[in-house]
DNA sequence: GCAAGGTC
């Protein structure tokens, strides 16, 4: 008998049922010879202090480096404390049972660092000595799957793959664990001041923008603004110039005269092209900023329409489908032909060719970008219908045509040059789906502008003085955060360690939305109105650990380097003497640096 | 009491 092991139940049921497999038994599905189950992500992690004789928090205990680590059953919060996960007992078990009956093992678990790892942790914790074969595939279509059994590699080909899942794993356990007990106890804290390479780097950019936020001094500055008559039709031009004094601009206002000369009209077509599909994070900010849902929030529901087989994998890092998906796209848009918002565009998007900007094998990763399965949906609760229709709003938004706009620029001569700008859509393309307000428009743009030619003089027929200030950055909210995390790491000096990060940033979709919840619990960080801003604790935190490299993106672009060279075949031991030395020098750092923390 | 990673 031949077992295959995927990441998680809904991989699991899609394989089963391209075989044509379909007895279902508890944790498993049975036929043609096969058997197929499921693991429920990571089952094992690596084990607690002290399982390794560290008990309670001690300084003497400091640092804490096991000489082999151990795994553990992945453990749930109750009233008693943490305790084994009885569902990931539960299935471990059943797939022990499968393990030691099978003659081979096919490893279906995703095509990535973190699916080797959650397959190998188990076969290691389980002792399994069965041959085994990797399943590496990146789309969960008929073909796809298909075309992956045919093309099965030998399960050792990803044992390096597996070396730098395991250090980063270890190496996370190392810096983390340590910091936060050498932190914790320095302080003298009375809560834990926890400390990680994905969660210290962020409270730091929540707190230097708050600090830059707050310091930032504004600056004054003046413009002129006029309005113009055309044929009974206002619109207003600006000064070309700002002016750092209020007598500079006066000046310039007296000089204006009665009527200005159009010293020249420019009109420019623009194409936007549509936004691509949807991936996790992208759709978390979109409904952070139309509905205010957190990052938390928003994953949930997804989970929720996932779960009820409305929508594709949630935690996809790609905004991009393979051309196989693709196919599949014409069918599933032809399902929302009587929506009642976007019934009209879905039929439009029928009868023309489709912009295949998403569709891109290449940039398809573990999962490919977030799309609607066409199941029709019932009875959905508010926020879950919200969450839906962005899904699928943004189907149809990203296969439609680009939207263009004409963009008017004007120059008026009055005493000194004045500028008027304007934006008409003239083909909505995308921007008719959801037929929103164009996005925050400049207060100096119009709305539109008449038509006017060069040489034509007309009236002023008002003008003004204009104090402005200059604006800082704004503080963060769950969108521009998450955005910030993806990014992460793209303003790196060293080629290398900002090549190493460019696809990650910092934390991975399926981890963001609960770090900004654990700087929450901590009390590092708090929700003022939209914005996530830094408590007087995450403020201290801050100001103790700001130099150190756990508080630097840097940090993990290092790792990402050496763990891809890792992957490569470099050498796992040297790693994890880097590793160790690190652990020891933040470890003391951190010790002598506590007693200085002012905690309020 | 602690990391980051995955998912019901």
């Amino acid at each position: 008998m031949k077992v295959i092991i995927a990441e998680k139940p809904s991989v699991g049921r899609e394989i089963a049922k391209v075989f044509g497999a379909t007895t279902k038994k508890d944790g498993y599905i049975e036929g043609k010879g096969y058997t197929f189950t499921w693991a429920f992500g990571h089952l094992l992690q690596l084990a607690a202090p002290q399982e390794y004789g560290y008990y309670g928090w001690n300084v003497q205990n400091l640092p804490m480096l096991p000489k082999k680590f151990k795994l553990a059953i992945r453990k749930i919060k109750t009233k008693n404390g943490l305790v084994e996960d009885p569902g990931v007992r539960k299935q471990l078990d059943i797939i022990k049972t499968l393990f030691d009956e099978a003659t081979e093992i096919i490893v279906a678990t995703d095509a990535g660092r973190e699916g080797e790892l959650i397959f190998r942790y188990i076969y290691y914790y389980l002792k399994c000595k069965k041959p085994f074969k990797r399943l590496w595939i990146s789309s969960q279509t008929d073909a796809a799957i298909k075309d992956g059994f045919r093309n099965l590699k030998p399960g050792t080909d990803y044992d390096t793959l597996f070396n730098s899942a395991h250090c980063r794993s270890q190496s996370d356990w190392l810096v983390g664990m340590n910091a936060t007990q050498a932190l914790s106890l320095s302080s003298r804290s009375r809560g834990v001041l926890s400390l990680g390479r994905v969660q210290t780097p962020t409270l730091a950019m929540i707190c230097a923008r708050y600090l830059e936020n707050k310091n930032f001094i504004p600056q004054t500055y003046y413009q002129v603004a006029m309005q113009l008559d055309k044929d009974g039709q206002l619109f207003k031009a600006i000064s070309e110039k700002n002016f750092k004094t209020r007598e500079e601009a006066q000046a310039v206002l007296d000089l204006v005269e009665a009527a200005g000369l159009i010293e020249s009209v420019e009109a420019k077509p623009r194409k936007e092209p549509p936004p691509l599909l949807h991936d996790l994070s992208s759709l978390q900010q979109e409904a952070n900023k139309r509905k205010g849902f957190t990052a938390d929030q928003t994953l949930s529901l997804l989970q929720n329409l996932y779960e009820s087989k409305l929508v594709t994998y949630p935690r996809t890092g790609s905004r991009y489908i393979g051309d196989d998906v693709f196919a599949e796209v014409p069918a599933l848009i032809a399902k929302f032909n009587h929506h009642t918002e976007f019934g009209k565009q879905a039929t439009l998007l029928g009868e023309t060719k489709l912009n295949k900007r998403s569709v891109n094998a290449k940039k398809v990763t573990d999962h490919h970008a977030i799309l609607p399965t066409g199941e029709t949906p019932r009875n959905l609760s508010a926020d879950q219908q919200a969450i839906y229709d962005m899904v699928s709003g943004r189907m149809l938004e990203a296969f439609h045509g680009d939207c263009i706009k004409e963009i008017t620029k004007i120059t008026v001569l009055s005493g000194s040059k004045f500028m008027a700008s304007g934006t008409v859509i003239q083909t909505p393309g995308w921007r008719a789906v959801f037929n929103d307000k164009d996005e925050e428009k400049k207060d100096e743009e119009n709305a539109t502008l008449p038509k006017v030619t060069q040489g034509e003089i007309l009236p002023i027929v008002d003008k003004a003085l204009l104090e402005k200030q200059t604006k800082p950055k704004p503080l963060y909210n769950e969108a521009s955060l998450l955005k910030a995390l993806e990014t992460a790491g793209k303003e790196i000096d060293d080629e290398e360690l900002r090549q190493a990060m460019k696809d990650s940033g910092l934390g991975t979709p399926a981890t963001r939305a609960a770090m900004i919840e654990t700087l929450l619990k901590r009390n590092y960080i708090a929700r003022e109105k939209k914005n996530l801003v830094p408590t007087s604790t995450g403020l201290s935190v801050y100001e103790v650990v700001k130099t150190h490299r756990i508080a630097q993106a840097e940090l993990t672009g290092a790792w990402e380097k050496r763990l891809e060279e890792i992957r490569g075949g470099a050498s796992v031991s040297e790693f994890q003497e880097e590793i160790k030395t690190y652990t020891r020098d933040i470890t003391r750092e951190l010790l002598l640096a506590g007693k200085e923390m002012v905690l309020s």
